[in-house]
DNA sequence: ATTCTTCTTTAGAATAATTATAAAAAACTA
DNA sequence: TAGTTTTTTATAATTATTCTAAAGAAGAAT
């Protein structure tokens, strides 16, 4: 359990004013047990929910951005009508359901080390990850 | 260098009607030394570009949906505004220079065995795709 | 060839996610 | 409390993609 205190100095520290829409997203992002994911559409309506305040979408996507940005959230690549991310920004690779449109973790421990065995002249490498696509 | 006459086999055999803009797509996507990735604006620019025939925006995104369903494109997963496609359908893996939103093929002998340690009750792996991001 | 049926193309409208805008509100500073 | 900066918000703009329905092309049957 986070409390607001401890999101007000963490957006603080990240020199993002902690504004009530921001705490408020906050506490839907990171307040939970396991990490999760979410499209735009989700947490718009998980903050709506919500009876103590409510943020217009513009700023959820603002938010969204900022956050993702400062590293505290992750977009996961995937064709999909909507951009998913997630609240686990730690190194680790997905399932993705097709046909029901779900997201799954998958840990590194159960993919193992990916060695990638050519560079390109110039570039550095910023990220590696694997999306598994399941069918029924 | 593939002839019409070839297209137009494999048109028929993919139960596709041959048609002369169906053809042109496919000499743009397949008449070429190396494999490419493309987005249906590029298709539509490479397409418009040619002296012979013109083929609507409509009809790029048709036939592109036609050829990914039949197996002979693969959509790449990458977090875009536009969907990239790939003409080399092998199983095979991608860089993506952030920066310069450039694709470049990744070889399956150059990422080494991935092998996926955990399951998914009643679902079974249609495909395992890596993304290798670069920076600078 | 001619007619009939089915499939395809096409322009344009509709949809939907995302981004831009600019005025009002809130947060910070002095 | 007044002044400055940032943020929120409603709304408009943008853009990729899908839908629609009419015209055109391809294939089949005669």
């Amino acid at each position: 359990m986070i409390s607001k205190t401890e999101f007000i100095q963490k957006l603080r520290n990240s020199s993002l004013r902690p504004t009530k829409q921001r705490i408020d997203i906050c506490d839907v992002l990171f307040n939970r047990e396991k990490t999760f994911h979410f499209t735009i559409n989700d947490l718009f309506n998980l903050v709506k929910e919500r009876k103590d305040q409510k943020a217009s979408l513009a700023t959820i996507y603002n938010t969204v951005h900022a956050f993702h940005k400062k590293g505290y959230l992750k977009e996961i690549p995937i064709n999909s009508n909507q951009t998913y991310f997630d609240t686990n920004v730690t190194d680790h690779h997905h399932f993705f359901d097709v046909k029901e449109e779900r997201l799954i973790d998958l840990k590194n421990e159960d993919v193992g080390p990916i060695d990638i065995q050519k560079s390109i002249p110039g570039k550095k490498i910023k990220s590696v990850e694997v999306l598994v696509k399941l069918e029924d």
